[in-house]
DNA sequence: GGATTTTGTTTCGGACTAAAACATAATGCA
DNA sequence: TGCATTATGTTTTAGTCCGAAACAAAATCC
């Protein structure tokens, strides 16, 4: 090669056979069905011969990724068809570290929870690699408890801060109190089989619950913003049914969208933040509640009628309404999902929040933007990593195949 | 099929032989090189064998999808290679339809300019019907002057206002002063060929000749906001080099991302919009000049020190930097790309700009924001039009090839 | 002028899929 | 009970397309 052909990094798909790309369709094909399909499904589904489709499913059985199922009798004519299961002795582990707990759950390829373990606790400003040993015996436990025969496809973890996406470093985690932490140099060293959590942002992974209810399988909505309410105001934008995560893993920082110029200054150095409107304890402050308060007894009085919680919420609802405006003018997104402390008082903002929206949002006459509250799982970042980790067999089960 | 097969829908990418793909990657490779790569050169960028990528160059050079190029001597050793180049006998046709302007521009696959037509004139509250005539009649000559054996790929469109991306029908064109117009059906008919332009809102078009210098080849930036000061302030984002045209192509309506909700009230029915700050007629108030004076007075006169023009400027900044750092927090883009009148401005603004977004963004202490004029080519939409319809060849030649 | 080097082509074998025939296992009906 | 019918899953055969290796072509080097 004497020509320098520098830039000619073009498709790095370069699989010769078509055979990886049709094993991935026949997988996802399982996984996305409301029903579980026979090989003649399959094969209808994505236009393959039976005889090709059953070839390729022979081979995700024979590797454990998919599952033959005992068939129920249907009544129908005709030889009776095997239903087909995403393989159950496939998982994943999802862990998380957060101020008010440790969580780690195991996932299988259905989506179901096969392992879980949750530790409450208050980690503000705790050592990282006692914490992150905690978390390593918490996880080791879990594994261990696992049923023979289970192989674990990966690993991730969900943290309440900045992670750079090439090196896995944790950049900042403020209500941890934590900087610079790599997260897999103290983990991983716990972990059985040199397993090695990826770490993610933990808004960015609970919204991956939200686009995807199982592996490969989309959720209620292909495009929305993920509005996380911790003690500060994290966020995922969700395009396509892709999380965004932004040219270098800073994407969601919807708590520092100005809401007023000339509102009060923000510890990020701005002023009129959204945290300073919508965040847990300028929420409480506004009600006239110590800043410990749970979320669900402001929601309790604003509900009961106490006055200086009707306000606070009021208030937040406009923040969210002029911050939230701004992210649908500009990428046309029709639902916004709330979680964390938002979603808890999700149904007394929603009223207030759609109205405003309907004014500000250009597009609101034509199709209303919706706000929803996140189902109100425990530590939904811990399942959001176990899917991330899942996603990566069902989008290339070759690999998974060739590695055994 | 007895069974309901409901929502068995997954990949359309069917493709049971790789060769599409392939071909494809070949034709991706030559657009992307910087210089005009040979057979063995495709086959050493690909990681195809010689043989492979010769005989898929062979198809594509049959089809006119790409050129052998005479050889320049290169005074190394060995057999001189055949360089290959994007077809120039493929080209599109792009159209744009402007509150100043018509115009018409035909682009090879190689992103050369082959054929142009501009035509000024104040189209604000015109009939379209009689406008889109107009436009199919310069259309219809630009094609004619084509030299003999052209083939016409596809046409597009490009509107100042809001396509519908299902039906393409423009919802609304408040600078044109149109609504519910089907451009395809007044177009067209005029049209040699049965050539049927897609519609498009311009903003999204112009953001593509900055993503995309020419057809398949990246531009400078993979990821950036695209912001387009024409009467009112339009843009587009652009992630991961795809532009961002929303669920319902609504996407990138900037002018009303809510500066200040105490602000001046908006013709969108909402408060302190963007636009209301940094449109051409606000800045031009601001400045104490005429409604109609050009940008480029407003920046003379900023430039020679009119307080009046270097408040109008400063504000504007200010607004812009309220406005856009809530969409860097939320999107983590690394650039802002200004055009049109902003454009103009854009050497006035950056510094005052760039001080605002690194003051509000939260990433800007680890990687400040840059802000950047698009290059100010007249009527970007036409190009980015003809470039959109280009990428439907690249991205899959096959269909291209079967079609002849 | 022959060795060397690089490009492009041809030939052959292998991976994979489509098409069609076949085997299997149920229901429906006389 | 027995046979036609119907749907699923498997086997066989032919065709497409890629990789590997040998070969042909066209230049430079010595």
């Amino acid at each position: 090669m004497t020509v320098p052909v520098s830039s000619l990094e073009v498709g790095r798909a370069r699989s010769s056979t078509p055979r990886p790309a049709n094993l991935a369709l026949v997988l996802r094909t399982v996984c996305t069905a409301d029903v579980l399909p026979s090989r003649a499904d399959v094969a209808a589904a994505t236009g393959m011969t039976r005889a090709t489709a059953a070839r390729l499913a022979d081979d995700l059985v024979a590797g454990g990724l998919l599952d033959e199922v005992e068939a129920t009798p249907s009544g129908r004519r005709g030889r009776p068809a095997t239903p087909l299961a995403p393989g159950s002795r496939v998982v994943a582990l999802g862990l998380q570290a957060d101020a008010g707990l440790l969580a780690g759950r195991v996932l299988d390829l259905r989506g179901r929870v096969v392992g879980e373990r949750v530790e409450p606790g208050d980690l503000r400003g705790s050592d990282p690699a006692a914490t992150l040993a905690r978390l390593g015996t918490l996880a080791a436990d879990l594994l261990g408890g696992l049923p023979e025969g289970t192989r674990v496809a990966g690993a991730g973890l969900a943290l309440p801060g900045i992670v750079d996406g090439g090196t896995g470093v944790l950049l900042r985690a403020p209500n941890l109190g934590w900087s610079d932490v790599c997260p897999a140099d103290l983990l991983t060293p716990r972990l059985p089989g040199g397993l090695d959590p990826v770490p993610g942002n933990e808004a960015d992974l609970a919204a991956r619950t939200v686009a995807e209810t199982a592996p490969g399988r989309p959720g209620p909505h292909r495009d929305f913003v993920y509005l996380s309410g911790q003690i500060g105001i994290g966020g995922a934008t969700v395009l396509d049914g892709r999380v965004m995560c932004g040219s270098s893993g800073w994407a969601g920082e919807m708590g520092h969208v100005c809401v007023d110029p000339d509102g009060p200054p923000c510890r990020c150095g701005s002023t009129g933040c959204l945290e300073q409107y919508a965040g847990r304890d300028a929420l409480l402050a506004a009600a006239g509640l110590p800043r410990g308060t749970a979320p669900a007894e402001l929601a309790r009085r604003a509900a009961g009628g106490d006055p200086a919680a009707r306000a606070a919420v009021a208030g937040a609802a406009r923040a969210l309404g002029v911050a939230l405006a701004g992210v649908l003018n500009v990428l046309d997104v029709p639902v916004v999902v709330l979680g964390g402390h938002l979603g808890e008082l999700a149904g007394l903002l929603r009223p207030a929040l759609e109205e405003h929206l309907g004014r500000r949002v250009l597009s609101a006459r034509w199709r209303r933007p919706r706000v929803e509250a996140a189902p109100g799982a425990p530590a939904a970042g811990a399942t959001g990593a176990a899917l991330r980790a899942l996603a990566d067999v069902v989008d290339d089960p070759a690999r998974w195949l060739g590695a055994h």
